[in-house]
RNA sequence: GCGCCCGUAGCUCAGCAGGAUAGAGCAUCAGAUUCCUAAUCUGGGGGCCGUGGGUUCGAAUCCCGCCGGGCGCACCA
């Protein structure tokens, strides 16, 4: 990266700097918190080109009076060069207005950093551990699932975009009950695969297709060996061999939606490692786990509950609302058990963890964040971001889904049928936590209408716009720029919004910000495009004015760039050609 | 019963760590292509921001109650 600097930083520096001028000349009481200072475009471009609250966010605190110190700030502010006027507005608002250089300093800041603008070194280049997806790996992924892995790859990108270092994880658990499911579910496969009839698949085994090829692998590969064979004999071998074709399977559906992770942790080798015995014995030294008698389900207690001992983490002591057992009645591990060694060991080697979860296990959030505190002592921050139920539909009508019966919606239907970046898109362009209908139908019908082409769109017109102008040998050009118009500054203006909206996404953990972002930047091009309908003079290539056009090629170009970085973040597929 | 999430235009949703007159797409109505891709653009109509209180200079945004919807409340995963 070069230290070429965007405009959003350079005034996010400049207010800062004004606030320290304040302090030494003792307008300012020292130590003041400036985190609620703002400096970000009005939503009224009437009132200037960019707005800063400090004065109104300040004064309080300083004792002082808004209006006062927007006074003293604002003749701060209108010393620096790119400042053309300030005026203070409303309760306190500072407004500034910046001269043309400005945005022309910002145009060519888009043409230096190139594929870089935007990036921002806010992350201090920590490790952030984003674990997502984790679908138990017994069979293909479905809808259900989707959600979760776009959101999660789109933030791992823009946390890495915001200047952390950020490792995928994919938690693999192959250690539970649902593996010996699947390992038995392929049993009966190998055995249809040798000829036998097996009739209906039982009720709790796994009934999908999918199972079928590995059975053949599995009867090629060791004939009748483990036909007639006690269970015993067969489980683990034939759960290894089902968990790591699953993988396989999930992988390439992942892969559908150009999504890989850096690592796959396995559960059983964790177990295997000792991990989760290890995290016991820190936990009890530490009097945070301890042998008692689980207390009843709240709501609905079973006939058949009875009060056992079993050794319980003090989950209570981080507001849940009971403590948790780390292992059951047999000595195995609950998820729960091993689940807190393994975020232990994720926070080895990270300086922070990021869980995106489906939200139908927001009731192990409080849990494993205690564990997580108490492990590292609260040194290592924790999020877990809650992704919605996406509601399946068709034509209106709820799909239910469950691996179980066989009955879901796999994510590569749904790719295959709509395109990997109108899924993705789609996924982007509401918050993770509301709710989502998804109609299976609609969305193969409207696929066409779907905003992620708007935003296609404008980058192809782009291409399309350079090819021509470079078949009529026009090239992009910055030595024109200086003439450029209002209309074409305001585009600048715009695009140049993008390493605060970037900044702002990362920090509140938000990708759909870019998706939105990116429309309304798609919209302010189309927008100015469309002026060359009735201003000919206004369109990018205009044959007699090679200085202009060489210009406008030139802004066409950097909006393009804005566009193709916002849409590498979200992993949609920047189209040349539509 | 308890916990978490959501409630904004007819529909689907934004609203940027409280900020200036609440926005977009779809739908609807009226317009714009001898012109670089009309997969586009311009304009109109459409809102007690679920509801009642509170906090303050200022609330769709924060806090509390209520109503409505979703998810969860295991030694499952």
């Amino acid at each position: 990266m070069s230290d070429t600097q965007t405009l959003h930083a350079a005034f996010v520096r400049h207010v800062d700097a004004a606030l320290d001028t304040l302090t030494v000349a003792g307008v300012l009481p020292a130590g003041l918190a400036r985190g609620a200072v703002s400096v970000e475009p009005p939503r009224d471009p009437a009132h200037g080109d960019l707005a800063t609250n400090a004065a109104m966010v300040l004064a309080k605190p300083a004792g002082t009076n808004p209006r006062a110190l927007a006074e003293a700030l604002s003749a701060e502010l209108a010393k620096l060069p790119l400042v053309e006027g300030v005026s203070i507005a409303g309760p306190g608002f500072l407004n500034l207005r910046l001269s043309r250089a400005a945005w022309l300093a910002e145009l060519a800041a888009i043409a230096a950093l190139g594929d870089d603008y935007g990036r921002s070194s806010m992350g201090g280049g920590t490790t952030v551990n984003v674990e997502y997806v984790s679908a138990n790996p017994t069979g293909p992924m479905h809808m259900g699932h989707c959600r979760g892995a776009v959101v999660g790859d789109a933030l791992a990108s823009l946390l890495e975009f915001a200047g952390h270092k950020v490792i995928r994880e994919y938690y693999v658990n192959d250690a539970g009950a649902q593996v010996d499911v699947l390992a038995r579910s392929v049993h009966l496969r190998y055995r249809e695969a040798l000829g036998e009839d097996v009739g209906e698949i039982p009720e709790g085994l796994y009934p999908g297709d999918y199972l079928m090829p590995l059975g053949a692998e599995l009867a090629a590969e060791f004939g009748t060996l483990y036909t007639a064979a006690p269970e015993a004999d067969w489980l683990i071998l034939f759960r290894t061999r089902a968990v790591a074709a699953m993988l396989v399977m999930i992988r390439a559906d992942l892969a559908l939606l150009g999504i890989r992770h850096d690592v796959f942790a396995s559960e059983a080798e964790l177990q295997a490692a000792g991990k989760p015995a290890e995290a016991e014995a820190w936990l009890r030294a530490h009097d945070l786990v301890y042998d008692g008698a689980l207390e009843a389900p709240k709501g609905k207690t079973p006939d058949d509950w009875e009060p056992v001992a079993l050794p319980l983490f003090r989950s209570t002591k981080f507001g849940d609302d009971q403590d948790r057992p780390i292992r059951k009645s047999d000595g195995s591990w609950t998820y729960f058990g091993a689940d807190l060694a393994y975020h232990f060991q994720k926070a080895q080697s990270a300086d922070a963890l990021v869980d995106i979860w489906g939200a139908d296990h927001a009731g192990t959030v409080k849990r494993i964040k205690a564990a997580v505190a108490a492990l590292t002592g609260g040194k290592t921050p924790f999020e877990v971001r809650l992704v919605q139920m996406v509601q399946l539909l068709r034509a209106g009508e709820p799909v239910k889904m469950s691996k179980r019966s066989g009955n879901f919606v796999t994510l590569a239907d749904v790719v295959s049928e709509v395109g990997k970046d109108v899924v993705r898109f789609t996924m982007l362009t509401r918050k993770p936590e509301a709710q989502m209908d998804f109609d299976f139908a609609a969305v193969v019908e409207a696929s066409k209408e779907n905003p992620v082409f708007y935003v296609q769109y404008a980058h192809a017109r782009i291409c399309s716009t350079l090819r021509k102008g470079a078949a009529e040998g026009f090239a992009p050009d910055a030595a024109g720029a200086s003439d450029l118009g209002a209309e074409e500054l305001a585009l600048v203006a715009f695009a140049g919004q993008f390493p605060r909206v970037v900044e702002a996404a990362a920090a509140a953990r938000e990708p759909h910000r870019i998706a939105f972002f990116l429309g309304d930047l798609a919209a302010a091009f189309h927008s100015y495009w469309n002026l060359g309908n009735e201003r000919p003079e206004k369109r990018f290539i205009v044959a007699q004015d090679a200085r202009a056009t060489g210009a406008r090629l030139f802004l066409g170009k950097q909006i393009g760039q804005v566009l193709r970085n916002g849409l590498a973040l979200l992993g949609v597929a920047a189209v040349e050609e539509m």
